[in-house]
DNA sequence: CTGCAGGGGTAAA
DNA sequence: TTTACCCCTGCA
């Protein structure tokens, strides 16, 4: 990957790029704040800053409103650069004919890493719920209680609000925010955050097994939220977010039609090891693209 | 147009 | 192990 930075227009430009579709990025279930402006650029709030990424071609991509700095300091490890997702693939795709099908579909998947915050509140407000809610309690909460950021062309853009602007959020309050019953895991949650009872930050530095015990303390977190957060925000691959989609092509490919949840994860685990992560999104990618 | 199932799960019984 | 739950959309 190349990088290049356009100063004066605010433009970092990535070129000689792989692994890399704006829209399987933003569009395979793992974020709620980006929106297509075209057929080929996404924007999006992310810390703080509206955001814009736009596909030149498979190989190149601009992102725009953006300093080096902001590009050095949160967007590379937001769109895990780290992450060397061709070599996964190659991994991932050995004697496994589903997989190279999925993989194929969904080649430009990357995982984000975001805040676990607002990836903890987002999540809890996707359980039983369908995207477009979803995105529409979170842009409420954001333009209720975030930080207004900027204007453009007659649309405010508003971070995603912060534990401390939320803390005397009511229940009901919630509630008029689209969130229907999970209302009360959101003040649960923000209140346990405040408080000091649900470390969320510090979080990040438990090993395994307590993280997603902690993770599953919480007010409407269950094994699925919890892992979407793992995987999402504590930057864990191994970590395999089992929802409906994903059930279906797992049933329909890898394990029995009985088989439960908890054997699911366990499979997975097998199976694609310390990677099941990036796995469980080619997959869902592909189980959901296809309406399996 | 009205009615109803179902959705990117979880808590509680 | 089963059931209710916000509420919007899709479809009969």
């Amino acid at each position: 990957m190349k990088i290049t930075y356009d100063h004066e227009d605010l433009v970092v430009t990535l070129s000689e790029i792989a692994d890399f579709d704006v829209e399987q990025i933003f569009t395979c279930g793992q974020c709620f704040r980006w929106l297509p402006l075209t057929e080929t650029c996404y924007r999006g709030v992310v810390f703080g800053t509206v955001v814009d990424v736009e596909q030149v071609d498979s190989s190149t991509i601009n992102i725009r409103r953006i300093t080096k700095e902001f590009f050095e300091t949160y967007l590379y490890d937001y769109f895990d650069f780290d992450c060397n997702y061709s070599r996964i693939k190659e991994i991932l795709i050995q004697n496994d004919k589903v997989m190279q099908e999925a993989v194929s579909e969904g080649r430009g998947i990357r995982i984000l890493n975001q805040a676990p915050f607002e990836t903890l509140l987002s999540f809890i407000i996707s359980g039983n719920n369908n995207i477009p809610r979803i995105m529409k309690a979170i842009d409420a909460l954001s333009r209720n209680y975030g930080t207004f950021i900027e204007s453009i062309n007659g649309t405010e853009y508003y971070s995603f609000p912060t534990p401390e602007q939320l803390i005397d959020v009511t229940i009901e309050d919630f509630r008029s925010m689209g969130v229907g019953y999970r209302d009360k895991y959101l003040y649960h949650a923000v209140q346990g955050i405040v408080s000091g009872d649900i470390p969320l930050e510090a979080m990040g530095t438990y090993e395994d097994f307590a993280l997603r015990k902690a993770l599953l303390a919480i007010k409407g977190v269950g094994p699925k939220i919890a892992d979407c957060i793992i995987l999402f925000a504590f930057k864990r691959k191994y970590a395999f977010p089992v929802d409906t989609w994903v059930k279906k092509i797992m049933k329909a490919y890898y394990v029995k039609e009985d088989t439960k949840d908890k054997d699911i994860l366990t499979y997975a685990d097998q199976r694609f090891g310390q990677y099941a992560g990036i796995a469980q999104q080619y997959l869902f990618y592909y189980s959901r693209k296809n309406k399996l």
